[in-house]
DNA sequence: ACAACATTTGAACATGTATTAAAATATTGT
DNA sequence: ACAATATTTTAATACATGTTCAAATGTTGT
C-alpha cells in the first residue's frame, strides 16, 4: 500500500504512464517474459515463439520501439539478431499483473 | 524473476495489457495513488488535487474509464461523487514503477 | 418551481498507435 | 559478384485515444 509520504512525483507518472503505454500490448508483454526466461532470443525465434499471428515485420518494430525505450537491447551476431531485457526491473510488472485480479 | 513454468498464459497478456493500456496516463497514476492513500475522494477534490492542467470534464471521463473496467467503484453523497479503488492489488503497479529503473 | 452546484454525457477534432506490405539493408556462403 | 537469409525501414492505411467544449442530468436549499 502506497503511504502518504512517499508519493510519486509527476515527472515519475509521466515517465511511468510512457513506460505503461509502450508495454500495453500483449505481444510485448509476451516478449518480455519469453526474455525474461531465456535471456536472449533471435528475431525469429521470439516469432516464433509468440506464435501464428506474428508478422516478423511486427515483431521487429515492437522489439525497436522497446529498444529505442530503454527496455530491451540488442547484439547483431552474424545474420541475427538478438535482444535481451536491459533492465530487468520492469520483469516485476509481469509478476505485479499476474497477481492483479483484474486480469 | 519469471520462471519457465508459470508462463503467463496469451489471455492474461491480453488482460494484462488491455488493464495498463488503460492506466497508462500520468492522470490515472495520480488518481491511483491519491485513492490508494486516501481511500475515497470526491471528483472535484480529486481535480484539486492532482492540480493545475486539470479539467473537471477530463477528470470525469478518466474516472468513467477506470470505473467501467473495474479499476474504480463510485457512490453517490449528495450532490458529490466519491470514487475509490475497487481492487488495491493494482495499487503494487504504482509500487512496481517506482521501483523500476526506467522511470 | 427555481437557482446554484457537482458531475456526466456527447460530439468534434486532433493526435497517436497498430498493422500491413513492399522495398531496402546487412550478412553469409558459394 | 551473386543468391539466400535475417532484419529493418518506409509509407500507407485504418483504428483508437486524448482533449475540449457545450449541453444535459441530478441534487440540494430556498
Amino acid at each position: 500500500m502506497i503511504q502518504n509520504d512517499q508519493l510519486i512525483s509527476r515527472e515519475e507518472l509521466v515517465a511511468g504512464a510512457r513506460l505503461m503505454k509502450i508495454l500495453a500490448h500483449p505481444v510485448k508483454l509476451d516478449i518480455l517474459q519469453l526474455l525474461g526466461v531465456d535471456r536472449s532470443m533471435d528475431v525469429s525465434s521470439l516469432c516464433k515463439a509468440i506464435g501464428a499471428e506474428c508478422e516478423i515485420s511486427m515483431m521487429s518494430h515492437h522489439l525497436a520501439k522497446m529498444k529505442d525505450n530503454g527496455v530491451l537491447r540488442s547484439e547483431k551476431i552474424g545474420k541475427q539478431v538478438f535482444y535481451s531485457v536491459k533492465d530487468p526491473s520492469v520483469l516485476s510488472l509481469l509478476d505485479c499483473l499476474k497477481k492483479c485480479s483484474l486480469i
